[in-house]
Formats: C-alpha cells, structure tokens, sequence
RNA sequence: GGCCCCGUAGCGCAGUUGGUUAGCGCGCCGCCCUGUCACGGCGGAGGUCGCGGGUUCAAGUCCCGUCGGGGUCGCCA
C-alpha cells in the first residue's frame, strides 16, 4: 500500500505515530513560512502543515486536486486551534515529506459542496463531481443498500441468478430498445424492459427463490425520476401466497432503512386500491399527511348546478385558502387546466361561515348549509371540486391533495410512511390504455393492469371472464411516502386460467403462443404456483440517501433525451459498423406505410424481423448533440 | 408530441423603458504573508452574451427560427 493510515481516520489518540497518507489536495492556504493543505480521501479529510523545509520541496506549487502521498507525524492541535467541524480537527499532520503522485489542470468546477454547479457540468466531469463528499456518499450508501438486501435473501436461501439483457421483448407497456443481431440481419434482439418472464422460467426450472438486482431498459420519454435504464430488485418465489410476499418485502424493507438508522415498524399498513382511489385520489398515497379527498355525489344529487349534476363530484379542502388572492386562485385554474381538466371549481368559506366564490351562487340554501361540515371545511378553508368522470376527476383531486399538501406545508418531511396498496383490479378498459395511441395487449376491450399472468384472487376465479370490470388481482404495491418503491403479483400457473385471461384481453390462443410461446410452453410442465415483486431501486437509495434525484444515486446517469454528457453517448456509428451490423437490412415483411413504422418498432412480437427502411435512416441519430 | 422556464468569462449569477468600454462572487495566473481552516492583502488574465436570421441610427435586451438544458402533461409501473 501506498500509505498507512487513511486520512479521515486520524485521532487525537494518534499524536506521536508517523503516517504516511495518500489524497488530493482540497483547500490549501498558504502562509509564505507555512502552509495547511486539506489532505481527503475517501474516509475524509485532515489537515496537513508543511513548513518551510518541506515547501522548499516544491509544496507551494501544490495546486486543487494534485494527487500526492504525504509522510509526517500527527500532532495534537493547540486548543486554540481545534477545528470542532471536523472529526479530524483535533490533529494536523506535519509533513516531512510531500511527493506529487499526479498533478491535476485547472478544474472545471469547485471540488466544494457549498458550491453550486449545474447538473449538465457535474454529469460531464462526473468523475470529479463524485470527489465532492455528497455525491460521492450517496453512491456508497447504494453499495451498502445493495449489501443489506442481498444479506436478507442470502438468510432465506434466495439464489442469485443473472438473466440475459440482450434477448426478445417482455410483454410490458413501454418500448423496447433494440440492438441488431450482425449474425441474421434484419434481427433484432430487445433490451429487456424487465426480467419478468424469465424470472418465471426460473420457477418452472425449481429454482424456487430468486432474486437479481437487474438492469432494466425502456425507451421512453425523461422525467426527474426516470432514466433509460434503471435498477430493480427483482424476486420471484414458488409455492406462496401473497401474505409471504408482503412478509418478505417488509423484511427487505426493515433491512434497508436499518442502514439510515430508521426502525420501520411491521406489518405495515394495508389499504385497497379501491380505498386509495378513493380518499387520496392515487394508487400511491403519501399518507404523511391527512387532508382526504371527500365524496359529494349523494350531496349534490339534486343540485341544479349544472357543472354538479355529473357521475361523480368529490372535494379536497386547503386549509386556510379562502384568504388567498385572485390571482393564486386563478393560478389553481390553469394548474388543474396543465393536467387536463376544465378547471378546479372552489368555495371559500369565510371566516363568518358565509360560502362565497363563483360556484357558491349555484348552489342551493340546503346544500350551502350540509357542505362545510360535509368536507370538513372550517372558516377560513377553501373548497376544491372536480365533478365528471370518476377517474379523471379523483385523479385531479389526488394531485391539487398533494399540492396542497407542499403548498400549506402539511407534509412532515421527517416521517417515513409506508403501506402496501392490495387488490388492484385485473382488468382495465382497453379504452383507457389505447385512447393514448398505446398497443393494448391483444385486441379485446380489456387490457390488464398489472400484466398478462397476474392471478385473479379466489373469489373472481369464476367471475373474472363474465364480469372482467369488477374481478381483482393478487397484485401489490409498496408505496413509501407517495412513491411507489415496489409491486408484483401472484402468478397464473393454470392453463385454463391464463387461456381465459387471454381471452378476456382479446388475445387468441395462436396470438398468445406467438407472443408468448415459451413461457406458455414452460408452463405445460407442472409449472409451480408463483409469485414474486420487483423493486425500485433507484427511486428506493434516492429515499435513503435524503435526494429527489435518482440521478444523485446513478453513477453515471443520463441527461434529458437519453444523452450522456460524460461520453457524449449515443453516437453516430460509421459506415461500415452499419453495414456490419445489418442495421439496414431489407425487411422480409414489406412496411411501405411510414406510419406503421413506430408501430414496428413499439409492439410487442413485431419486432422478430420486421426493422422497417426509413428513407432517413442514416438521419436519424439525435443531432448537434455532440459536443463541440 | 403540448405547455412553462433557462442559455452572458472555467463555475454560479446580475445586467434597468433597446443607448458609451457587458458587471459581481468563486475559481485561475503573478507577487506578498508562520496558525489558517470557505485564511488574508496587492495586482492581472479571461466574453462569438448558445446558434442563425430580422426590426432599429443602435440589440445581451425586442421579433422569428433553431440547438441545448430543466420542469410538467401526454407516455411510462
């Protein structure tokens, strides 16, 4: 080794031992006779004295960021001298001997936490970025989340197993990212958008507990919390219910956060998905905060409000926000108008009880006087609506709750909430998925929730194909503080219960077996009853580590449009790579309609041989994204 | 794909109703300084105001387009 001592590490119970240290030099401040260099490393940092002998060496000319290796003997600080913000503060390090092992440039950006850089900087030098404490934790702290988790399945006999990134396109909603196949062209392997099916093969293969902490790829569009390729745990068990799901996922749980020093108390609390559309307007509510949403359908059922004689009517109150002025409250307009509604009708209650605003006129005497108390509103509160559509408008509700929430600083930031959401149902309108141009599983009118293989619960097993709108799933979600951070289900293990799921979906039986034939072949030969759930892993560190940014705790994370700014991938390939990797091989299938040709590319088992010629294909890598 | 915000020195930002030589902090370079810890002092360098076009006597500032970044809705478990 280089040295002896790791410099974060350095006591007052040291003084006297000869050290020799490694690092960079982080601040120095230079004296003329005596210079103090902040000496870090990973453990973190000491102060390192070089007086004049030693600086004749040639220490003046250490600059921010030299690499060096220093030998000297640690020395009890006078008390005047201590620095009580560092744990090292009670010692310096007095050089003998200080030898650059690497001098560094002149730096992009401040190696200082207190300095703020823009994220497209930090990502371009995340090398450096990663230098800065902070930073640099939060992707240690994911090292120590990935051990604590492996340490609970290794207890429960789970076996770790890889399964192949590069392979055919996973029956779930997003679009693929496909990689040509040089060996048959015109082939396409998909990155998979998850290791579902496979995982399930593993149970037919009596591997009975598996887990992988996988790399997952989906080709959709950026958010904050989303990345082209991200991390799940991903477990699958035979021969359990969902009870034994739910108990391991809050082992995991307990496991993880005991990382953080937090104490999750078990079980956690259960709510139907039925429930959470209901009071809180989401699949995943942040329960850090009350504030429900409130049914009004019965209250209005007679009003002559036009805007209220609708399927549903529901409230949310905001505290306190009958003060606020008209402009904030037109500014709620044109939030509910950015999520797609028509508005969010209001009534102020006044701090004398009288309900005033531009609804408060249409309605009656009778429902003036039943409202407040029916809310829950007191003087002072202002009344949010949103009549219409059940969905859509708890939907808007859920949303203007959680605003709210921020907005009137409801949310205790302290608190860890977590809930398992159950029973979501089986089956949706396929109207809901495909009326935003999505490619519905099969062409029946019911699209499924969760996915194609989740078990209907027992007492829908004979209903769910009659009544596909009202049958449930075993399918749970683990929701922490409004994100969801986890969700699977029961498995179909049954034949003639997955045919009939097929059916539902409009999925014929020679569809199924073209789109997912080696699974349903799998399953013919005593496939075990199964279960499993996945983990967001990303979102799950970002949690712990305290950021909203998944990207705080990806190394090396994209920016917007998938673009990494690091290696300035993706890139344009050359000519001969092109033609190597028969990226423009002729379709067998002949597309001639451009218009099909995101479909080709999107659907699920279209993607075997059918790459479509687009007249611009040597165009149509992201452009001017190369920097200069 | 829609909407909103941003793009000025290496980094973070300011720049008035369009008006002289585009500023500030940090960093960088040089000199000085023996107890600092975001040390301090003196001096200095550093700019295609993202790019292209337009309006104007005059554009960092106004208009159009475009590229890049961030957010949000659509999309996505």
């Amino acid at each position: 080794m280089l040295r002896t001592h790791q410099a974060g590490t350095l006591r007052a119970s040291d003084a006297g031992t000869t050290v020799t240290l490694t690092g960079w030099i982080g601040r120095r401040r230079d004296h003329g006779g005596v210079a103090f260099l902040d000496l870090r490393d990973a453990s973190g940092i000491v102060q390192v004295v070089a007086r004049d002998e030693v600086l004749t060496g040639g220490a003046h000319d250490l600059r921010n960021e030299y690499c060096v290796q220093v030998t000297g003997t640690v020395q009890p600080r006078d008390p005047k001298d201590v620095n009580r913000d560092l744990p090292t503060g009670e010692v310096d390090v007095v050089a003998d001997r200080i030898e650059v092992l690497s001098p560094s440039a002149a730096l992009p950006f401040q190696i200082d936490e207190r300095v703020t850089v823009g994220e497209e900087a930090r990502l371009k030098y995340r090398y450096l970025d990663l230098r800065r404490p902070a930073q640099g934790d939060a992707i240690r702290l994911r090292s120590k989340v990935n051990a604590a988790a492996r340490s609970v399945l290794a207890d429960r006999d789970f076996v770790e197993i890889e399964t192949p990134t590069l392979t055919r396109s996973t029956p779930e909603g997003a679009r693929d990212f496909l990689v040509p196949a040089r060996l048959s062209p015109g082939s396409w392997y998909a990155l998979p958008q998850s290791p579902q099916l496979f995982k399930q093969l593993l149970m037919v293969a009596g591997m009975e507990r598996y887990y992988q902490i996988a790399r997952c790829y989906r080709d959709e569009d950026f958010r904050a919390d989303r990345q082209p390729e991200f991390t799940q745990l991903d477990i699958e068990m035979s021969f359990v219910e969902q009870e034994d799901i739910l108990e391991l996922g809050e082992a995991i749980a307990v496991a993880l956060w005991r990382v953080i020093g937090v104490e999750l108390p078990t079980p956690f609390p259960r709510m139907t998905y039925a429930e959470a559309m209901a009071k809180y307007g989401s699949d995943k509510p942040d329960l850090r905060f009350g504030n429900e949403l409130v049914e009004c359908t019965d209250l209005f059922s007679d009003t002559t409000f036009r805007v209220f004689q609708a399927p549903y009517v529901g409230a949310v109150v905001m505290p306190g926000g009958a003060s606020q002025p008209r402009r904030q409250l037109d500014a709620w307009q044109e939030w509910a108008k950015q999520r797609g509604a028509k508005g969010l009708a209001y009534v102020l209650v006044q701090d004398d009880g009288e309900l005033t605003g531009p609804v408060a006129k249409n309605l009656s005497d009778a429902e003036k006087a039943a409202l407040p108390s029916h809310v829950g509103a007191k003087p002072g509160d202002c009344i949010f609506f949103a009549a219409g559509e059940t969905k859509p408008s708890r939907a808007l509700l859920g949303a203007a709750r959680l605003e709210i929430g921020r907005r009137c600083d409801l949310i205790d930031t302290s608190a860890w909430s977590f809930l398992w959401v159950l029973d979501a149902p089986l089956f949706e309108p396929a109207a809901d998925a495909v009326a935003s141009g999505d490619v519905a599983v099969g062409s029946g009118s019911w699209t499924a929730v969760h996915h194609a293989f989740t078990m209907p619960k027992k007492e829908f097993i004979d209903t769910f194909d009659t009544d596909p709108g009202s049958a449930l799933a075993y399918a749970y979600d683990m929701v922490c503080n409004g994100n969801e951070i986890g969700g699977g289900s029961i498995r179909i293990h049954r034949r003639d219960i997955q045919e009939r799921v097929f059916s539902v979906m409009g999925l014929s039986p020679e569809d199924a077996q073209e789109k997912f034939g080696f699974l349903l072949d799998a399953f013919q030969f005593g496939a075990p009853p199964h279960g499993g759930i996945a983990f967001g892993w990303d979102r799950i560190v970002a949690l712990l580590a305290g950021t909203d940014s998944i990207r705080e705790v990806i190394a090396f994370p994209k920016s917007g449009g998938g673009y990494d700014p690091l290696t300035a991938a993706p890139a344009p390939i050359t000519p001969e790579q092109r033609k190597e990797a028969g990226v423009d091989a002729k379709p067998r299938v002949v597309s001639a309609d451009p218009n099909e040709d995101t479909n080709a590319v999107r659907g699920r088992g279209a993607t075997e041989n059918i790459t479509t010629d687009a007249p611009n294909t040597s165009a149509d890598l992201p452009s001017g994204n190369s920097p200069a």
